[in-house]
Parts: C-alpha cells; structure tokens; sequence
DNA sequence: ATACTATTTTCGATATTTCGAAACTTTTAA
DNA sequence: TTAAAAGTTTCGAAATATCGAAAATAGTAT
C-alpha cells in the first residue's frame, strides 16, 4: 500500500468511527452510558425500541471500543470506555444547539424585516 | 409537539449534525481549512476528487454553518466559522488511533500466543 | 432434559447517502 | 455578445445504513 492509499484508508477508518455519532439513538445510548453503567434491559426501556435493536447499536459501539460489558447472569451491563467519544458528542450537541440559535435569529430577521417593509 | 417528540427531534438534528462527520472526504476537507482559508479550486486539487464533488460536501457544511464563503472575482473561498466542529474530529481522529493500536495488540496477542502453544 | 429469560445474530426490505454526469449560474475578459 | 473559467445544482444509479422479524445463544431454574 502506498502513501496514498494509506491515507485513503486513516481517512475511511475515521469517517467509520465517526458515524457511531451519526444516529439518533446510538446518540442516546452514549449520553445514558455516561451517567453510568447499564444493563440492556434498562437501556431498552430508556430508549424506547426494540431490545434487538438496542443490541445492534450497542454491537456497533463494542465493535469500536467505545464501551466495554460486564456479564452478571442473565443480564450484561455495559460502560464507556473511552471518553472521548462522549467528549465528541458533547461539542457537537453545542453545535447543534448553535444550528438551532441560528435558525431562530435567520427566523427573527425575515420577521422584522417584512414588519419594517409593511405596506409602504 | 410533545416532551417526547420534541426530545426525538432534538436528538435527530445532533445525529444529522454529526454525520457531517461521516465522511472521508469531508473530514479531509474540515481538515484542510483547519489550516486556514482555501478556495474551492485549491481544495479540488487537494482532496483530488471532481469539483462538483467537493461543492457538494462543502454546500452540506455551509448549511450546518461550519464554514462560511467570501467571493473574490471567479473565486469562492471558505473558512472554517466553527472551531468546535474542527475539535470534534481531532477528538474522533484520536479515537480512530486508539482502535488502531487496539487491533494491532489483538494482532500482537495471538501471534504470541500461538507461539506459545506450538506443537505441543 | 425442558423451559424461561436476557441478549445477540442473521436476513431482507426500506430508507438514506454518495457520487458521477450533465446542466446551470456568475463573473471576467475578448 | 460571445466565450471561458470557477463554482453550484440537479438527477439518478449504486453503495450503505437502518430496523423489524425470526432464529440462535447463553445462563438459570425446574
């Protein structure tokens, strides 16, 4: 593999790891998880879809090392293991909420710039 | 729209905000202008894809305000408007190789322990 | 052994994303 | 006014991701 090909490639790894983030429950999930250890049926409840489903997203995150499991009879607890990641998703919340600001604002000035240009 | 409902937007816009992220190229991309201001025409020659291309990306990252546009002549050049977005990949980059390094000690793990259990 | 519960995996159908090709816009210059 | 250059938009096909349903696995209890 050349230089080239090597960096395709760090670049496609990154874009996988990245869009663990890249769905809204996956999301929920990692925001649960860093309030703390859970089990998949508490994680179930949480989020409200069907616990296959939940076991799916949750593959994907172990997959990534994103959360480690601990096995305790029937259930398994889950847990972040790297911080990082919820880091991510934090600034990125902050940004989505800066989306949201901007929006309100974009709404406020085509509102008061038709109010100003009223009936002339 | 409910508390429920108003929750499941909220976190559909952080995901779709996200997934900014879920791409090599734009990951590239956020990357070059975390350098300073480029023009379309330089980031199509590093990114080495059609320019139809990059502008698709770049339009995806102007709507979500991650970079904003200053046009000079024939020229569009854009910069980065929000740092968070830049921190937030560094933060994935570092996740990225973490699992890199996990999967070569995976690797370095059996190949010793095969070593160790060689015709026995 | 059998049954039960929690979790995971697999398989498709459906939805979403990506990307190339072509058409379109804007600015500058002849 | 025509042409050319830089960038953008649109359209559709191909690649990916998502999610429900069903089957499989693993541990526990009868």
């Amino acid at each position: 593999m050349d230089r080239e090909e090597l960096k395709k490639a760090a670049y496609k790894l990154h874009a996988q790891v990245c869009s663990i983030m890249a769905n809204p429950k996956r999301l929920e999930l990692i925001e649960l998880l860093s309030n703390g250890e859970k089990s998949v049926e508490e994680l179930t409840q949480l989020v409200n879809i069907p616990k296959a489903n939940v076991s799916q997203h949750l593959a994907l995150l172990r997959h990534y090392n994103v959360v480690t499991t601990r096995k305790e009879g029937l259930r398994v607890f889950y847990k972040i293991a790297n911080p990082k990641v919820v880091q991510a998703c934090q600034l990125m919340r902050e940004v989505t909420l800066e989306q949201l600001i901007a929006g309100q604002e974009a709404i406020r000035r085509v509102r008061s710039s038709s109010r100003t240009t009223r009936r002339r």
